[in-house]
DNA sequence: ACCTGAACACCGTTCAAGT
DNA sequence: ACCTGAACACCGTTCAAGT
């Protein structure tokens, strides 16, 4: 709560701080009257360094994918190593920090980090021979899978951290007790479903996308888009 | 604004309204303070029908699910088919209520519409031949595949509601103009960009998954989970 | 892209009271 | 799982004023 000197404010402090009051706080507490005390400042300074909220919001989810963009091996000379370097570092670096993820995983940031992130998918297919229409088309199903999947998981992680506090129920003993007889199928399974890894998942996921860029590469890349 | 008499008011009625509310003004107009207005009720008359405004939002998109089984032919005799209509049908509902949509898709419903939905699924893994473990870890990357790919379109068509009303700048329009020295390989492909049709992506996605099930399933599903 | 404090126009939720 | 109105404890954002 120490006051500050005039001046000493930055973005990137005010960033670092309110990732580390929603994560412990919740993202409830993500609100100008919370972050100025935690700095050490009014309530609205933080307005004289962000426009906005939400102006705020896409520099942290900028923030996240620079922790994923310093992760990546970008010398890595198979484009289908690099591309998976990119999804495992994204996916971590977003898991990491699951409340503020949740916020901001499927918003577009139209910032620095994410030109680059762009840049370094299509870069990846045109060297699997894809170009054009179907270097564009394929970059996209990579990037949306990769940012679908790690924003649906970031979502499961932030809602479970809530969720677990407040009834304290996990997703798998809900299920298991429904009736047999109306979900015969859900119940012969039901002891397997809280043991999937969702890291697995995640792979396999990505690994079948990227056979098809394989695939199609290797067809010659101008015949079809998709 | 009409004034209504006690006693007609419903948890239907309050859902569908606030669908209408949220899609016609925004989902920031999603609130008891508006919605009592547009029910003919005090705004507090909500929360005798809805424990607190998760609740509603859970409602909201058990109501997404029920629309899309609705549609869902069950009696296909092809699992393939049944989960590829199934994952159509998802898709429609959600994306054609996209601000809701937003809202809700990435959330744990626990609602009759979810077991159904899961059911089926799993009911579609075994008769693709994989059981006990390898149904469940097979089930959960198709739901996910689903749900992400849905969530994340849903998101992408209700920011993009806002931000065009708000800056005018389309999504692909802001790529094109990045300088082409830092970015070459965008710039090779930009513009291709907004060409993509996500339909065709998601189609894509969900059958090389399926593709995944198909060839565990011939192989025996007892054998690897994964 | 300075920082503060008061003010404005909102929220969700609780609760006593009215049918 | 009745409905209302006032009250409480919050929000984001604006704006005049202070360094």
């Amino acid at each position: 709560m120490a006051k500050r000197e005039r001046g000493t404010l930055s973005r990137a402090e005010i960033v670092r701080v309110a990732m580390e009051v929603a994560e412990a706080e919740g993202s409830d507490a993500l609100t100008f009257r919370r972050l100025g005390p935690a700095l050490g400042v009014a309530p609205t300074a933080v307005l004289r360094h962000f426009r906005d909220k939400d102006e705020l919001l896409l520099a942290i989810g900028a923030q996240l994918l620079e922790n994923a963009l310093a992760e990546v091996d970008h010398d890595e000379p198979s484009w289908r190593e690099r591309i998976m370097s990119l999804s495992r570092a994204t996916r971590r670096a977003f898991v990491a920090h699951p409340r503020v993820a949740a916020l901001v995983a499927t918003r577009t940031l139209r910032q620095e980090a994410e030109f680059r992130t762009v840049e370094l998918i299509i870069g990846a297919m045109e060297q699997a021979g894809l170009n054009g229409r179907a270097a564009a088309s394929m970059y996209r199903v990579v990037a949306d899978t990769v940012l679908a999947w790690t924003a649906f998981e970031a979502n499961v992680h932030a809602v479970g951290l809530d969720v677990m506090r407040q009834d304290g129920l996990a997703w798998d003993r809900e299920y298991v007790v429904l009736p047999a007889d109306r979900y015969p199928h859900i119940r012969g399974v039901a002891e397997h479903l809280s043991e999937v890894d969702r890291e697995d998942q995640f792979e396999l996921a990505l690994e079948l996308v990227l056979d098809a860029v394989e695939a199609r590469g290797n067809a010659g890349g101008q015949a079809r888009a998709i």
